[in-house]
DNA sequence: CGACTGGGTTCCTTCAAGCAACTGACTTAG
DNA sequence: CTAAGTCAGTTGCTTGAAGGAACCCAGTCG
């Protein structure tokens, strides 16, 4: 884990990037997500050590985004899958997709392509308002201390 | 940066994390976006080291996602803004405050209330089809090899 | 029994973050 | 003019996390 607590911060980004702030966490719930659910086959597919692995998912576990499901007896065998809260994290992942794609894919274009079940399309995530369902942009927001908020005028 | 060469992976993940994916770059952007631009406040506000700070701020300019804009002339002096393709990442800082504000505020609830200029109300991001505007969660979607992808047939 | 699979664990090295102090350019007040 | 203050770094050292390689254990199967 970092040497700073990032937990300990009163903001919903620095909490969440406690969890999840450094590169392997986001790619093995990644992973996960699209059905690369053991061990060895995740630390294939990354290229990860066999140690940070281990590490990341004990602590994914621990904070409730992967648990891990049997899927043999004999001899017993665990796979990991996501939790509610893992899967609304893909949220975040498709975020992150849209602007890699945007912006570092280059001229390749973007080594994967999300379809929406729903419409056929291939398709990237858009962030939009949830009341409204306007397109969020940055300057489409204001940001105002909430009820969490240390006693500090200042948003963060 | 870490040692890991994100950057060379296929996959727009891992090249978004190449960039901002230790917790610091979020937090900096973070910042910018919401007027805190120059180096000791930024520095203040985030409790961050400055040789940390300056690294990552010169890692964020040479990678286009800030830039320094001069606003002053004698003596000379910077602040930070961000570029368009900054500007395109907030979107992943609104679904990361989303998902934050959800499972990591616990009791004390959002520290941070995002009002949407548009239409006035509280809201927080959504991550919807591009095609067809509906919401998008992890199983709403498929994964498949994009033209930039490696000749290999599995999802990444 | 040996080989293989699955899922780690250990040890050592390297690198990035943290801390504290320092630096240089510039301005302003006494 | 000098000293103090502001701004934006830079330097040197320590510490913790990641990477690499080897090793380990449990269990199954031929």
């Amino acid at each position: 884990m970092q040497r700073t607590n990032f937990s300990d911060m009163t903001c919903s980004i620095a909490r969440t990037l406690d969890v999840v702030g450094e590169p392997w966490s986001p790619l093995i719930i990644r992973d996960v997500w699209v059905g690369i659910t053991r061990f060895d086959d995740i630390q294939r597919d990354l290229g990860i050590s066999r140690k940070v692995l281990t590490e990341r998912l004990q602590w994914l576990v621990a904070h409730g985004v992967l648990r891990r499901r049997q899927y043999s007896d004999r001899p017993p065998r665990y796979e990991y899958e996501l939790t509610d809260k893992g899967d609304e994290f893909c949220d975040v992942l498709m975020a992150i997709t849209a602007w890699g794609d945007r912006w570092t894919a280059g001229e390749a274009g973007p080594p994967v392509l999300v379809r929406h079940r729903g419409c056929g399309e291939y398709v990237h995530a858009e962030v939009r308002c949830s009341h409204c369902g306007e397109r969020l942009r940055a300057t489409d927001v204001d940001h105002e201390a909430g009820p969490g908020a240390l006693d500090q005028p200042e948003p963060k």
